[in-house]
DNA sequence: TGTTTACGATACGCTTGCGTATCGGAACAC
DNA sequence: GTGTTCCGATACGCAAGCGTATCGTAAACA
């Protein structure tokens, strides 16, 4: 297997790493439904049976799209509780921060709704980046007795992440590092082990 | 204003209502996007003209066809605050649990990511109703006693919707009873008034 | 050098939805 | 009745995107 090789002409990798990087500007700047195959193969510049010749439909281009912006994200360690909620808050500030990101996470969390591609895609990428990384955060709190013993690591990271992403896409609510520091008090208040007082 | 009387055969209320409920279900069934000016004329038995003598485009449409659906919600006021947001958190259930409440919801929030009118309907409309209930349940806690003086009622607003809006949405998450039931004692926690002790 | 496959570009027929126009008939005011 | 407007239905030209096919050229291997 490693060692075939067709003949002929290899398939261009800087081609296709220009269609995928195509695929993701353009759902940013149109939203997942708007973009179309044409669209694609002139933002990268390449001709459509380019495209064709890799992928099927649309569905699975994007797929691979996203899983070249999908990455790992940090587990912040800075020895207490709230220092590394805070740190987590701030990657989701940075995420939200960005304007395109209204357009892309929205025309996301619709075609979720109408392709299990799309939707396994999402909750395999973003989603479980995300919850690792704060699940990581708030069972490290659990041991160290700074957060409740019988804390549901699954509803707390939901309390914690569910605010923002409601406020982003639905109400319009703020989002930003007072709103950030609010919520992680919260949090605290919620989970925090017994005894524990939240500061100021 | 209020007499005066055009000439000739009056538009018809029923066709009015067929294809406002029309707009509705081909929202519900195919998501916003996909919503055509003929399918809804067809689905509501009536020629595209019709349509297009009383609306320009299909975003006014849906936005007179959101204004029918959305509903006051009641004010529960059980004693407490527990079965308060124990009831809010059934109407919440209930509209989660239609299916076809996945393709609208997340149609509509990709189109409000767009349109700023068809966000702002939402944001009076459906937003607006069900935050409006949920602060006056916290409000009248604050007022008893059972929740912190100083808690932000937008803030424990967001709390509270946040998490089941994003598991619906996004991870996947449960949306039941038991989860809502979770949710409120994580609420009563993080809000409750201090010497309150949570029950079981 | 010859063979093979991919390249960008473009043309093709096809389908879908757009918004408008037109039809005979129906519902109202006068 | 007469005039006016709306009714459902349908035809129209237009634009966009689909997926395929076909150019001549480029890049690999034998």
């Amino acid at each position: 297997m490693a060692g075939t090789r067709r003949p002929g002409r290899p398939r261009s990798e800087e081609a296709h790493g220009a269609i995928l990087s195509a695929a993701i500007d353009l759902i940013r700047e149109v939203g997942y439904d708007a973009v179309t195959m044409e669209g694609i193969a002139a933002r990268a510049g390449v001709g459509k049976a380019t495209l064709y010749r890799r992928w099927k439909e649309k569905e699975t281009l994007v797929i691979e799209a996203l899983g070249r912006i999908i990455r790992a994200i940090p587990v912040p360690d800075t020895g207490s509780a709230r220092g590394d909620l805070m740190a987590m808050m701030r990657v989701a500030l940075g995420m939200y921060g960005d304007p395109a990101s209204h357009v892309l996470l929205s025309g996301l969390v619709a075609a979720m709704a109408r392709s299990p591609a799309i939707a396994h895609a999402m909750r395999a990428g973003f989603d479980r980046a995300w919850r690792q990384a704060l699940g990581q955060v708030l069972r490290r709190a659990i041991d160290r007795g700074e957060l409740r013993a019988d804390t549901e690591v699954e509803m707390a990271t939901d309390v914690i992440s569910g605010p923002f992403f409601y406020r982003y896409l639905m109400s319009g609510g703020p989002v930003d590092e007072r709103s950030a520091r609010e919520l992680v008090e919260v949090a605290l208040r919620a989970f925090g082990a017994s005894g524990d007082e939240p500061s100021q």
